[in-house]
DNA sequence: GATGCCGGGGG
DNA sequence: CCCCCGGCATC
């Protein structure tokens, strides 16, 4: 443990294979969970209470993980500094890739609020997604102003000013106008009106920045919307569990819980601790990322749940999924090669590959069962395709 | 038979 | 790149 511990400290700054990428993120947003998680995952012993701490605030975040991991050695101080200037570097060298991930922090991330969708203009929504972003209480006074200032910009591409939310909520905010596509990341609601730029923001938000292979991928990871549909459908069509699926993966809570923000945005301890960081590690595709890690609310059901990691990963049982469902063989394999690093899944493998395992027929409503043939326009491009769905992940 | 979706293909 | 659909596994 102590050996993983001190891995995780080490986190704080330095990434391993990552590079840049990892370290820009982890200086600009100190709240992005991503870049850490991706430490991570490479080893065992997954410290989700790091993780808490880097949502928590930018200092707060190598506080804690530093005081939490004291194991740091003489050494990795040093490629702090080093890793830090490189970092620095990054930053002024690559402003395209590294600003979206500083918006981020915003907490509701604006997207929503973003220009198209003045209409819920300052009411209860914004207000709470921000608190609820809380974890990243002020990066700084100039990013906060300038996302504040965002909400406002209206016709701007929000783009990559928008970038992810961080809060699962935000996706809950409404939409605009038809020919909208959301992002259907874990955790981004993002909404941007071109495709164009939706899969921009995918690839280089989510998906890591453009590796080859993530380009088939956007397509799963946004929807198009229409104004009616929105409201609707996304957020809660399945009621029963559209929003679960997602909450599933984040482990947590509230992921969206459309209905009570503030409760789930504050975190109860359960929120803090693993949730977030879960669900961003089995990203990787959604079917992966969401099928395994089944969190869901019960916590009485003693169903177990084998989903194990590699070396035995998650410590904590975080919550036994709900469904009683065994994880298939496929999605074990799928966990396992999507429990490492993103960055190592995305360029060396082909992801997907070919687990030519189909996984069985998931409980969630599709959108052809939600809406129907009839209105089959309204379904999730993926439907429409007959892809896996995006809208109602497993 | 209905569904879900992979794999492949057309424009 | 967008969109469809054959075909197969599952329910």
């Amino acid at each position: 443990m102590a050996a993983v511990r001190s891995r995780a400290g080490l986190d704080t700054i330095p990434m391993g294979t990552e590079g840049q990428d990892g370290l820009s993120y982890m200086q600009c947003c100190g709240q992005e969970g991503v870049s850490m998680q991706k430490k991570m995952n490479s080893g065992p012993g997954i410290e989700w209470s790091a993780d808490v701490s880097a949502q928590q605030t930018n200092l707060s975040f190598s506080h804690s993980s530093r005081v939490d991991l004291p194991y740091r050695s003489p050494e990795s101080v040093e490629m702090d500094e080093i890793m830090a200037a490189m970092v620095l570097t990054s930053l002024s060298c690559s402003p395209v890739v590294q600003s979206p991930p500083q918006r981020d922090l915003l907490p509701g991330d604006m997207e929503c609020c973003g220009g198209e969708l003045s209409d819920s203009g300052s009411s209860g929504y914004w207000s709470w997604d921000h608190g609820s972003v809380s974890p990243a209480p002020s990066p700084s006074v100039t990013e906060m102003d300038r996302s504040s200032g965002q909400l406002t910009d209206e016709g701007l591409h929000m783009e990559l000013d928008q970038a992810a939310c961080e809060e699962p909520e935000a996706r809950r905010c409404k939409s605009l106008s038809r020919g909208a596509y959301r992002c259907l990341w874990p955790g981004c609601g993002k909404v941007l009106t071109s495709r164009v730029g939706m899969k921009r923001h995918i690839r280089i938000l989510h998906l890591g920045g453009g590796s080859e292979q993530s380009h088939r991928e956007e397509d799963f990871y946004y929807t198009e919307i229409s104004s009616e549909d929105e409201e609707t459908a996304p957020p809660s069509p399945a009621p029963s569990f559209s929003s679960g699926a997602w909450t599933s993966c984040s482990s947590t809570q509230s992921q969206s819980t459309p209905g009570h923000q503030d409760t789930s945005v504050q975190s109860t301890p359960l929120s803090q601790s693993a949730p977030s960081s879960v669900w961003q590690i089995h990203t990787e595709h959604l079917y992966q990322a969401c099928a395994p890690i089944q969190v869901t609310v019960s916590p009485g059901s003693p169903t177990f749940c084998t989903w194990s990691l590699p070396g035995g990963v998650q410590q904590k049982p975080q919550i036994p999924p709900s469904r009683s469902r065994s994880v298939s063989v496929g999605e074990q394999w799928l966990q396992r090669n999507s429990t490492p690093t993103r960055s190592q899944t995305m360029s060396a493998s082909p992801s997907r590959g070919h687990c030519s395992f189909r996984k069985g027929r998931g409980e969630a409503k599709k959108c052809r069962k939600v809406y129907g043939v009839e209105r089959r326009d309204q379904w999730c491009t993926a439907c429409r395709w007959k892809k896996a769905c995006q809208r109602f992940p497993d």
